[in-house]
DNA sequence: CGTAATGTTGACAAGGGTCAAGCTTAGTGG
DNA sequence: CCACTAAGCTTGACCCTTGTCAACATTACG
């Protein structure tokens, strides 16, 4: 499955640390950034917790699995997000990095009294996920990918050429879907107008009160 | 929609406080405690927040609403479970009593020394949505119906004699369904002798191996 | 340039939604 | 206390959206 070992280089503290990324207090503390290469593990379900992470570039995926390989993508995390919250004392997730990516790493336990810090962190990805529930659980296919598109859009400062880092694949087991029904709603975006795409992963947004319509 | 209306209450500080309901340290404040009657609303999408709540008695469901009105229900409360964190400034949900129930408001602010106090709760709250992301996006809808039960059943103590406060609509809209569907699924665990129905809401587990068979 | 991974499209099947009818239960008022 | 009513639940028939399987196209990479 994994095609690219993880492959970690510590770089030096801060060496990529640029304005836009401002912490939480709680997280100013010792810190290193380690590269991860395409599929390569950040950490793993029934691992030790404790740690935060945010991606200094690259993509990230956080997911689950069933006994038998079914896979639901929770979150997708790019260049600012901070992850790694979503556990207590072990990892109930998969943490991957979807493209070659740099993760800055905070090692140390969260000291108590600066939780009131991360906290808001806490509350706001607890509300993108509940988000994220009332779409899988109540929106139909094209509703569900022109959320994700227009999302997506919207991380990425709102222009409207993204890109797209990570495969139809995962982006089918975010959406609760197939890769070729993630695969029809693209080309039927495409036949109204609504977006153009320039390879798989270049979106176009053509249009995009067209797709804030569909996803209600 | 609602029947009866919201009729609150205001019981004796710590007047129905018992055994097992451990508080964190930081929630240990002026606090009250609120009835409220069947469908009466907790607090609104839009409302100011700031504001914690735990169930002293009865139940309670999180959910959030399209605009054509398909809902979708991210959480079920029961006794002792505390909620209210799903929320920055203003809540994104609904809380509303499924029966007459207690509710214990705690209405000062978070004080932020005591944030940590609170995080572990907010980060177990993470978890359980993003499990239930994974049941309503990669699950068949027997799947869905054997683990809420499963969930029902462990969250009341383990017992096989469960009672549902809930109608089978807000099951369904928990669950990504239908009520004809939520319907459909107990009547083939019936059928199978997995379980007993004692009317419609008193349900009987009689092999719970199966029912976890069933949800992988 | 060749090969493998990824993505697209079509045909078909099936799970679950929709609509409709009937049943059960709880609540209400005579 | 019982009967009536309305809400909630169950069941059946049918259909539509989405999943499955397969073939083919495109892209990325060695």
């Amino acid at each position: 499955m994994i095609t690219t070992n993880a492959s970690s280089l510590i770089l030096r503290q801060g060496e990529l640390a640029r304005a836009g990324l401002a912490l939480p207090v709680g997280l100013r503390q010792p810190q290193q950034i380690v590269f991860y290469g395409a599929n390569a593990e950040i950490y793993g379900q029934g691992e030790k917790a404790g740690t935060l992470y945010q991606v200094e570039y690259g993509a990230v995926r956080i997911y689950r699995l069933l006994a038998d390989g079914r896979r639901q993508i929770s979150a997708f995390h790019v260049a600012g997000e901070v992850f790694g919250f979503e556990s207590d004392v072990h990892h109930h997730f998969f943490a991957e990095a979807i493209c070659p990516s740099g993760i800055r790493i905070f090692s140390q336990p969260i000291d108590p009294q600066l939780a009131g810090d991360i906290l808001p962190v806490a509350i706001a990805a607890l509300v993108r996920v509940q988000e994220h529930l009332l779409v899988i659980g109540r929106q139909s296919a094209s509703e569900r990918v022109a959320a994700f598109l227009i999302d997506m859009m919207d991380r990425q400062g709102g222009l409207p050429e993204i890109e797209l880092p990570m495969s139809r694949a995962d982006i089918a087991d975010y959406l609760g879907l197939t890769i070729e029904t993630v695969s029809r709603a693209f080309s039927k975006f495409k036949v109204k107008g609504a977006i153009r795409l320039r390879g798989a992963r270049m979106v176009e947004i053509l249009r995009p009160q067209s797709l804030r319509a569909i996803c209600s």
